[in-house]
DNA sequence: TTATGTGCAAACTCTTTGCATTACC
DNA sequence: GGTAATGCAAAGAGTTTGCACATAA
């Protein structure tokens, strides 16, 4: 069952009350900004989204509001090769990201698998793995259709 | 058996004369670089580099040679989230990576376990894998020593 | 000789910071 | 009322670009 806003929003005043810190509308925005997408965000798309809610919201709100989100672990970035950092809401479902070379199209997913083999490689090297990230790089199935 | 410069400065001659461009010693010794440096380098840390060998290169040389020599792969770049793009030579082994989240070390390995299960999952996708980055992150067996 | 590659400096983009003001607790 | 958060503008960092000159083919 995928949590609603509420419960997002009910989490960051939990956090932001037990570090003694205040509660803003705009950090409130941003995560609700990243709440209805369905796809990662740059910094300055969050900017021009949070704007049509907040006209008067400044860039360097947002980005303060990212890096705060981010380290306490209510959303996460991943950065691809050329287009910089993108942030997504962390719904509490780890996956990974397969990305299209031609059009950009980013697809989520999740193997068992996966992550059972890289706990096996970690320990092998004497590793403690905390996280990971992995991007697969290739051609989507509808950009394969275009090509041929 | 790793392979010595020489083949590498045969490589990129070849790379250069098959496409009609001109062999430059710039381009030379920032592959030499990136063959005797046993780890990651960051643009501006090859130029400090470079400039041991060759006192007059500029910075934006070492960029366009950069750019240059990764999209015709002879070296590779990757991005790990704060400290920006770093490079490596490309030596004909894919690898991964773990990141050491307190001292920054990075450890290389392959794991064909890997390699073929991110192929499985691809065709699941209809996508057509072409190349992967899996960046690991966690404490690495030194930093957990130190921790105890 | 001729086009590519280079060095320098200026321009650009992305991100961070200082400061006066606002707004939460 | 006191302190964190904001908006703005300026500053920084990293990277790219324009141009005249140097250099490989």
């Amino acid at each position: 069952m995928a949590k609603d806003f509420s419960q997002y929003k009910e989490q960051l005043k939990e956090l932001v009350k037990s570090k003694g810190l205040k509660y803003s509308s705009q950090r409130e925005d941003i995560l609700k900004t990243l709440f209805n997408s369905k796809k990662h965000l740059t910094p300055e798309e969050i900017y021009t989204e949070v704007k049509k809610i907040n006209k008067n919201i400044g860039l360097a709100t947002v980005y303060r509001a990212l890096s705060f989100l981010e380290s306490e672990g209510l959303i996460n970035s991943i950065s691809f090769g050329v287009e910089g950092k993108k942030y997504e809401l962390n719904r509490g479902e780890h996956h990974d990201h397969m990305i299209c070379l031609k059009c950009g199209k980013i697809i989520e997913f999740f193997d068992e698998r996966l992550e059972s083999l890289q706990e096996i490689i970690a320990q092998k090297h004497d590793f403690k793995l905390i996280t990971h990230e992995l991007n697969m790089y290739g051609i989507c199935s509808n950009c394969q259709e275009e090509e041929s």
